[in-house]
DNA sequence: TATTCAAATACAATCGATTGTATTTTGTTA
DNA sequence: TAACAAAATACAATCGATTGTATTTGAATA
């Protein structure tokens, strides 16, 4: 009763061997229906569960997907987590879904023991501390097929599934330019990351576009928290720039500067306008309501898992990976509703 | 190039006996440190990775811990993971982190991946539909031991951390009463599962101290989204029912029901006052602010760990389990804040 | 009934690491 | 230097399932 039965419990229990045993289990035709209908019936019987550790050492494959996000508690990481999932378990695939916390330590460790428990393949969006990139060549070493969603690395040889940053962060800054904001500030994540860095250029770009002069001085960056966005537009405030525009590089900073704004009685969106990106729920909670740039999480997940999925299945790695981007949307709400 | 090197491979470069390598590997006393020294660097040379498919195998142990949550969005779960990583890491652990949807089937494939899997043990929060539990029985016939948290199933032979569901409801519903409160409605979720029976039977002995009649019109079940909160709301007021307080089993229904309040221009708290369950972020974000019952989703995912690893460390399912409950405390915001 | 061939099943190696036991090597002492 | 204990290493079985090959069984045909 204490050790869980095996194959070849099932077989002496019959008198037949194991290896009949382990095809009537993977319902081989090469084994009758009768001794089929034996074999389940006592599995059944002795509550027989196939050994995955097993199994999958001996086929090399462990039909497991590795996922790394850096935080699942975020709406935009959490729905591409659910379109991952959908599209795997459609392959007959598993997740296993890990968080860095945006600790590159936690996120190198996290990939050494994916691949230390052979995963078939790996689907990263890196940590704000990423700026290296050896504890992603394992995975290629190990001939893990590797395919990076929204926060990439620029590296060769890899796919990416990304959203247009720079699209958004220039229809967020374009949306605030036309409703008359001249002095935009603009909240901004580590510049290591791609996402950041195309958000900010497409906030220069509208500037440009509209012959708006670009202030260095009126772009902070910071690790985006809700505090962050606080304490940044605090700054800002004391510093006596003139402000009539926020545009942060995500809602929970536009959320922690609108809290600020709130408290000094400053007018949400007729003194400052402000929008966020991202979509989170809580966007449409907070009042004024957060214009904001929709990514369809969902949706990006899905498209990664499938590129993945076909590297899996090729069992080969391209040489040069292709990136896919897939289109924003801004979503305009009453933080920015001028008249 | 194409596979990865086993200690065999290590083993032959060196002229040594691959069991001399798996020693050294693990650091045994039993190989003296030059041969240590040339092992690990030829393992560095190799690109060397243990497989743990082969390791677990071997010594019938995972060090993973398999985690079963409805939904990892929710902030309380989410910090509960957290909680949970923080211990498991501690004690040399891995986590494995899977997401129900409230979901019954979902929950039991996840389950029975995670046992044929062989991780060392489970913490499991029951989904809404769970109400047969065979799928955890297997669990048990496997050995594997489980610590339910937050939700669990009222089974005998298994322990459970939870909060004091009971107590929080209590609280809610005498803060709305001492406010004035006196026609109160709650919004419970599904009756099987323990926390939301608890939270009612709190609901209504709150008005049995106070004398106020409990009229079971103003008890409204449904799976608590915010979408839920929004109808239930709108239903209560359209049967004319007197309503001047709120008290739900979740922030996210609140939330959904303080939207529906506020389309109809009724003012909160001074028409209605509303209290939620849980201490969501978001909660500190509605206008107006939410008051609710605080629940660490840290400290019971930490203890609930703490439990579970002692089982796995002693190696045997107690017969019967043991139950832990946590303090909850109330926090008031601006939704009770009545004169 | 003997022969043949296909279907069903058994045998045995294998996946990669671990570990108890056996053997060899090393260093120490007489 | 021979003898011996201790240290270092090699041998071989094992974890549980899979799978290519070999053998047996059984049914059909001559």
């Amino acid at each position: 009763m204490n050790n869980k039965p095996t194959i070849h419990d099932i077989a002496k229990a019959l008198g037949i061997d194991s290896s009949t045993v382990s095809r009537a289990l993977n319902d081989s035709p090469r084994v009758t229906k009768s001794t089929k209908a034996k074999i389940l019936a006592k599995a059944q019987e002795l509550g027989y569960r196939r050994n995955m550790l097993a199994s999958n050492l001996r086929k090399n494959v462990t039909n497991t997907i590795g996922v790394v996000v850096p935080r699942i508690s975020r709406h935009f990481f959490s729905s591409a987590i659910q379109g991952i999932e959908e599209t795997a378990y459609l392959a007959g695939y598993n997740v296993i879904i890990c968080q860095s916390l945006e600790q590159f330590e936690r996120e190198k460790k996290i990939i050494e023991g994916l691949v230390a428990n052979r995963v078939d393949g790996l689907l990263v969006s890196v940590s704000m501390e990423t700026l290296n990139y050896n504890h992603l060549e394992v995975a290629k070493k190990s001939n893990i097929p590797l395919v990076f969603f929204d926060r990439h690395c620029n590296l060769p040889g890899y796919s990416s599934v990304l959203i247009d940053d720079f699209k958004g962060g220039f229809d967020a800054t374009e949306h605030l330019i036309i409703k008359g904001c001249r002095n935009i500030v603009h909240f901004s994540g580590p510049q290591e990351l791609e996402i950041y860095k195309n958000r900010f250029n497409g906030y220069k770009a509208a500037l440009e576009k509209h012959k708006i002069p670009f202030k260095k001085e009126l772009v902070i960056t910071s690790r985006l928290m809700e505090q962050d966005g606080y304490s940044n537009m605090q700054n800002v405030l004391d510093s006596k720039q003139t402000v009539d525009g926020v545009f942060s590089a995500n809602d929970v900073a536009a959320i922690g500067a609108m809290k600020y704004i709130k408290e000094q009685q400053i007018k949400i969106p007729d003194e400052i306008a402000i929008v966020g990106f991202s979509n989170e729920p809580i966007s449409t909670v907070i009042e004024p309501s957060l214009t904001t740039i929709d990514q369809s999480g969902l949706e990006i997940g899905k498209i990664a898992t499938r590129l993945l999925l076909e590297y899996i299945v090729k069992k080969e790695i391209p040489d040069k990976g292709q990136t896919i981007t897939l289109a924003t949307s801004l979503i305009e709400r009453n933080s920015s509703k001028k008249t």
